[in-house]
DNA sequence: CTGTGGGCTAAGCGCTTGCTCAGTGGTGAG
DNA sequence: CTCACCACTGAGCAAGCGCTTAGCCCACAG
């Protein structure tokens, strides 16, 4: 639903708003409510508690951090006891990993999906510049979900971990033919295409880092803003 | 017992190396060794038992984030007891936060230094470049301390966190006045300089993230592949 | 009505955490 | 030598952790 209030702030690297940042509460909840996160973008899990948990726990895990959140806080925000918990997921990795399984999922279908819009007609700089564009507006819009997905790898069990790198893998590679195909057809001049690659992933990805949604710019403002900075940095110097 | 072995891995977006990833073990570690982290970096910190008890909090930190650490584990891989660390640090936070502080101080100190380069006669483009390729370099050669610099910032208390979030306002102020420069002198073309400086730092910040030093890619390679990528995103678009 | 099954809770187990404190051992002044 | 000093240790405390268990409640089948 797209809507919210978003925009940015940070403090990330100095961020942008005011000084807006420390620890939030935020989640208005409710049906009729304004965040977008959680909300309505896991209604698919079930049962209900489930997914109340679960949304509870991406919560927590993006506010504090995977080792800092507590079973008990998780359940509580829930409005549910501890042990219920157990009930629905058998350790507190597991919950995150059923969150970072179907989030690198979710992002890479939306990434694929981008990359091959039009998939005949479009130009690389046109695929480019929707792959971007979505990846930052999915980092930004669902920047909660997107902390958890990007910044609390470490805390899963190694196999989890590899699971999740292979979906890893595969966003890069995304990124890396639309590239590709841009230098085959003389489109961008790009000495380093894993680089490149590299650099546009990061750019992305480092936006759920700073991303508030009390700062001044829009989800979509930020695509387009990137998006734009991405095209010249992959273009010839003398556009032809 | 200079240095443990540090640092751990990457796998960032997808990382560089091969897929290397997973908690790896590198460090070539010793005395006239490589590793050019924590070691040799922090050697003005006194006494002896305090700065190998900050090193070894910056590995622990960096390897597993500050809340999965224990002060057992600092105490153990400086070679002391536990109770050791409270005679030179009252707690674990304010270890944290030391670590933070200086390593914030250091980087401002770094960038401040490599934007201001031969003040009167670099052109805007050459500052920008030095600027990125020094904050990159930063980023990948300390990329230990980085990491705990970056991203464990939500552990510190509101009073220490509000103090170094100046040191980081100050980062940006610092970026941002060089792009503007750029563009009054009229090298550079951008719309929007807040934006731009932005997507420089958030750039080259990243690099902490997915820097793994059995990549492919030395520091150098990477700034210098970073400073390229950054002056095309504001370089009119036909050089002048 | 009785009986069954499963979502859920209250209580709590075993363990680890950050941190403390009485005491030890080595060093340097007198 | 004695003695104060202090970095440091061994033992351990209170609190909090992830997770388990016994049993409650209630919808539903018969």
């Amino acid at each position: 639903m797209g809507a919210g209030a978003g925009a940015e702030a940070g403090t990330g690297a100095g961020a942008d708003g005011p000084e807006a940042d420390a620890p939030g509460e935020q989640a208005p909840e409710g049906d009729g409510g304004g965040l977008p996160d959680p909300g309505d973008a896991w209604a698919d899990v079930t049962p209900d508690a489930a997914r109340r948990l679960l949304v509870a726990a991406i919560e927590a895990f993006a506010e504090r951090g995977y080792h800092a959140t507590t079973t008990r806080d998780i359940a509580s925000r829930a409005g549910m006891s501890p042990a219920a918990l157990y009930i629905h997921y058998r350790t507190k990795e597991e919950l995150l990993f059923q969150i970072s399984k179907v989030g690198h999922q979710r992002a890479l279908a939306l990434l694929e999906s981008a990359a091959g819009a039009g998939a005949g007609d479009a130009s690389p700089a046109e695929r480019l510049g929707a792959l971007v564009r979505a990846f930052v507006r999915w980092h930004a819009e669902r920047h909660t979900t997107a902390r958890v997905v990007q910044y609390e790898l470490h805390a899963l069990s190694e196999e989890h971990y590899a699971e999740v790198a292979g979906l890893r893998r595969a966003t890069e590679q995304v990124v890396r033919q639309v590239i590709e195909d841009g230098v085959a057809a003389g489109d961008f001049d790009v000495a380093d295409v894993p680089g490149a690659a590299l650099a546009v992933l990061s750019l992305c990805i480092d936006v759920a880092r700073w991303f508030n949604v009390g700062g001044r710019r829009t989800p979509e403002e930020v695509g387009d803003l990137y998006a734009d900075l991405v095209l010249r940095m992959v273009r010839p110097e003398r556009a032809g």
